[in-house]
RNA sequence: GCGGACGUGGCGAAACUGGUAGACGCAAGGGACUUAAAAUCCCUCGGCCGCAAGGCUGUACGGGUUCGAUUCCCGUCGUCCGCACCA
């Protein structure tokens, strides 16, 4: 019987609509059943969505669609990430404000995420520029200002003298702005920061607790926060004079088991003492001049030649009053890390090695490896870093580093230097605190008030929001609020003088550092509801890009606990499952030319294959082109694919489906035509088959089959039950995705005979069983087809509300079972048996088997391994 | 430089905890149906030998442990990622 193609246009519009009416995606705070948050990292409305979205959101929809078949009251929202440059730079181009063309960013991809039926509570969607948003953000940070936990210091940032703004890190190229091409400048500016770094000792060791994140996130955020065990130790001053006063130099080390190997002290350009002796000597200002320049080019430090300037300040070695060391200015040596200044032991550090070298000072091997000879060893042009036994640092000679740190710390402790103790323990940490203020407009206000009397004054509560000004000009350069005629001026609310408000606004990273929490009560009248916060926190499964495994992440962590020591959450850790998707990557197609290439679109691309040899070519010039590698699909290279464009063609099923299907979901997935036809090929294939069968199945009781076809249809489709839930738990959607094949494989020619007439009444209940669980497994992944055969078979109501099938356990094992017989461990044959059968019946089954027999000669074998249900080995 | 991950057919991949390597898909080749095309269906598909039955070999490379290794250990090569003058 003939069977029309289907339709995914008509049918996915109609589902969308029956599922918005009925609302079931809107999420009850006081249902009672279990709870389970899945949440996809929410997007930044650049205006489209593009196929990482739809990989991502597939997966999501997966889960949650899954989860809530389970059971469970699932919250599954989505909303924008809607602060930050792009807006600003777009109102510039394009003479539209930043709010207009952010908001009509959003309703367009709303649009376009809806296309791909998602099944998410849109009732509690907002985006991190609405007001409601950002005033619930600055009540955050009147709280964690009262806490403690945010406060101002001057600090170091990079400034774009031509465009008058701050500039991140990144925005840095070749030490030069990345708009203005202006070289930037160093300048000390009055930032808030938060005390991310008090935390540092909890995130790192809360980290242990994240079993269901990604091993490699977990060991990114581990270095990122960099704790290392250490002393702080101080080196008294031999000569005060030549220090302008100074008595001792403050060092910072993690292997003080290496002071008898000193050979020199080490400041920092930036270190007071070395700005002190600036002050008086042109040269060395000269010197940290030169140090400081050299710093703002990141690719100048990785070649960066170690250079130092000799002081003419010595300092005691703290375990010998007779031994002195020079004190160097070194370009090597950081400001912001430990105490700005080190001690140099050549013998067992690479960068002192290397300067040590430069400037001829003296090299002592301090530890060698156990093995070696201490009469004999000796440090050329590698630094022993290793484990081994001490040398040359007499009464710890012999002992092991580790030793030698405690009995050297030890010592330190308990001498004193000046009133107090010469030497602590310390730890340190790389992780700095988190600078939040941007001197820009489209960001969240920092809720204070600079009154010259006062000082700084939080807005009162009750005067929030700070709102955005409607009426700025962006073409000028510098902040917009902060040349705003009136917005900046208003009065001290302590004490009623004129005062000015702070312009600079909040990092982005502040608005996604707690929008999890906001989506369980998006419209409460505090940033959350507590208890609401609590029940549905932590978010059970996180999804994104492993481009946030460091930055996003910590902060969110860092937020949940600054939100706990506010009252807002009770939880430390915001994400118990994290999952990093990967990329979607495509081939590159460019024209011939060697210099410049052209590149082109895949839209305009045509394939030939001949002879085992692809060849791309321009598809309206016929022009022949050169196929790239394939890479991460971005507008320069234009190796792009608009999900409008193929869902507009195949669907969104196709679409969602094709995404989760081939690559494992934590690896990059290749796009390619081949493979999205491939999956619309099986679309169509399901839509066939069950509705070639389903004249006939409509008709009939679903059952379970008992003997013959209708059994071996019940156990494929049981044991395809099982193995999907357990794919999905782990979230191998690929594999998923081939189990579906397969059973549909399988099905193909029962469910045929059935449509032929030729099914006797067993058959057609087991097979009406089936394809109704093919139905519901192909749910998540395709729900709209899903639906629509869901109807087709004749069943009531939606798929979107139906459970999970369950599948009958006694079907899902075999009573047989078939294991390979190896002799001397290469398979040899086979053997069918009784899947109970003991030890010692499979032993006397395979010692009756020809080929054993053969190999044996009759003699009892050397060995015999029988691994139950698995394998049989023979060793002869 | 430090840290980590990975390396399996023409391609994407699978293989539970050390137990039949290559499930499933893509591509390719052959065939059926068709006036033809599309769609669909059937067959082949790591390499070598063989008419076949079957045999040998094969998971980057070289060793090792084991009855048995894609999986564990050591070394080499390669690719990718993160951090980076962090004392």
């Amino acid at each position: 019987m003939a069977i029309e193609r289907y339709n995914p246009k008509q049918a996915e519009i109609r589902w969308q609509r029956m599922w918005e009416e009925a609302r079931i995606f809107e999420t009850d705070n006081d249902s009672p059943a279990p709870k389970y948050y899945v949440l996809e990292m929410f997007p930044y409305p650049s205006g489209r969505i593009h196929m990482g979205h739809v990989r991502n959101y597939a997966m999501g929809d997966v889960v949650a669609r899954y989860k809530r078949a389970r059971g469970f009251n699932v919250l599954h929202p989505m909303g924008w990430d809607a602060f930050g440059m792009p807006a600003e730079n777009a109102a510039i181009q394009n003479k539209v404000h930043p709010r207009d063309w952010t908001y009509a960013n959003i309703d367009a991809m709303r649009k376009q995420l809806k296309s791909m039926g998602l099944s998410l509570d849109w009732s509690r969607e907002f985006a991190t520029c609405d007001v409601d948003y950002y005033k619930q953000q600055q009540a955050l940070f009147l709280d964690f200002l009262a806490a403690g936990l945010i406060y101002r210091r001057n600090s170091k940032v990079n400034w774009d003298p031509v465009d008058m703004t701050v500039l991140a890190n990144e925005q840095v190229i070749d030490g030069r702005g990345w708009r203005s091409g202006a070289l930037v400048e160093q300048r000390e500016l009055t930032q808030w920061f938060f005390r991310i770094s008090d935390f540092a000792e909890d995130l790192l060791a809360s980290l242990d607790e994240l079993d269901q994140w990604p091993e490699k996130v977990r060991l990114m955020q581990k270095n990122w926060i960099g704790k290392s065990e250490g002393l702080s130790l101080r080196w008294e001053i031999a000569d005060p004079a030549a220090a302008g006063g100074a008595t001792d130099i403050e060092v910072y080390t993690t292997r003080p088991d290496t002071l008898y190997g000193a050979s020199f002290l080490a400041i920092a350009a930036d270190h007071p003492l070395a700005k002190e002796l600036a002050a008086k000597d042109p040269a060395v200002a000269e010197f940290c001049d030169q140090c400081r320049r050299a710093g703002t080019s990141l690719a100048a430090l990785e070649t960066a030649e170690k250079i130092g300037f000799k002081t003419a300040i010595n300092v005691v070695h703290p375990l010998d009053p007779e031994w002195t060391v020079p004190v160097y200015i070194a370009n090597f040596v950081l400001m912001d890390y430990g105490t700005g200044a080190i001690f140099g032991c050549p013998s067992g550090d690479q960068r002192d090695l290397d300067f040590a070298r430069k400037y001829n000072l003296p090299v002592t091997p301090v530890v060698m490896p156990a093995d070696a000879d201490a009469a004999s060893f000796v440090i050329t042009d590698t630094a022993y870093v290793g484990d081994g036994v001490m040398i040359n640092s007499r009464d710890l000679d012999g002992m092991t580093p580790d030793a030698a740190f405690s009995a050297i710390a030890a010592r330190l402790e308990a001498k004193t230097l000046g009133n107090a103790p010469q030497a602590a323990r310390k730890t340190n940490f790389r992780l700095r605190d988190w600078g939040l203020s941007r001197q820009r407009y489209w960001g969240a206000p920092i809720p204070v008030i600079h009154c010259d009397d006062c000082g700084v004054v939080p807005v009162p509560a009750k005067d929030l929001p700070v709102q955005l000004p409607d009426d700025i000009t962006l073409e000028k350069p510098g902040n917009p609020l902060d040349h705003h005629p009136t917005w900046k001026h208003v009065d001290c609310p302590a004490c009623g003088k004129a005062a000015r408000r702070e312009t600079d606004t909040m990092d982005t990273f502040v608005d996604s550092s707690w929008y999890f929490a906001r989506f369980t009560a998006p419209r409460h009248d505090t940033p959350t509801d507590p208890a609401v916060a609590s029940a549905w926190l932590p978010v059970d499964q996180y999804i994104g890009g492993i481009e946030h495994a460091i930055l996003h992440l910590l902060y969110s962590r860092f937020f949940t606990r600054a939100m706990r020591q506010t009252g807002h959450v009770d939880l430390k850790e915001p994400f118990r499952g994290l999952f990093t998707q990967g990329m979607v990557v495509h081939e590159t197609y460019r024209t011939g030319g060697e210099g410049k290439p052209e590149w082109v679109a895949p839209a305009e691309v045509v394939i030939e294959e001949a002879e085992g040899v692809r060849r791309a070519r321009h598809a309206r010039t016929g022009e022949a082109l050169t196929i790239g590698s394939i890479e991460k699909m971005s507008k320069s290279k234009k190796n792009v694919v608009d999900p409008d464009d193929i869902i507009d063609s195949y669907g969104a099923d196709t679409a969602r489906f094709f995404m989760l299907s081939d690559s494992p979901p934590d690896r990059d997935v290749i796009w390619t035509e081949a493979g999205v036809e491939g999956a619309h090929r099986f679309v169509q294939r399901v839509w066939r088959l069950l509705g070639e069968a389903a004249p006939v199945l409509s008709q009939v009781e679903a059952a379970t089959g008992t003997a013959g076809q209708a059994l071996t249809v019940s156990r494929a489709a049981h044991k395809t039950v099982k193995a999907i839930g357990e794919d999905i738990e782990k979230l191998a959607f690929n594999k998923a995705v081939a189990r579906l094949y397969e059973l549909v494989n399988t099905l193909a020619a029962p469910l045929s005979d059935v449509a032929a007439g030729k099914a006797d009444a067993e058959l057609k209940a087991a097979c009406k069983q089936a394809a109704n669980m093919v139905v519901l497994l192909i749910a998540p992944m395709m729900p709209h087809l899903a639906e629509e055969t869901w109807k087709l078979l004749g069943n009531d109501g939606m798929v979107a509300t139906t459970p999970w099938p369950d599948y009958d356990a006694s079907l899902v094992t075999d009573d047989q079972v078939t294991m390979p017989v190896q002799i001397n461990g290469k398979k040899r044959g086979e053997l069918t048996i009784d899947r109970n059968a003991d030890q010692a019946a499979v032993e006397q089954a395979v010692l009756a088997l020809d080929f054993v027999r053969n190999a044996t000669g009759g003699n009892p074998p050397r060995k015999f391994i029988v691994v139950p249900q698995r394998i049989v080995n023979v060793v002869v």
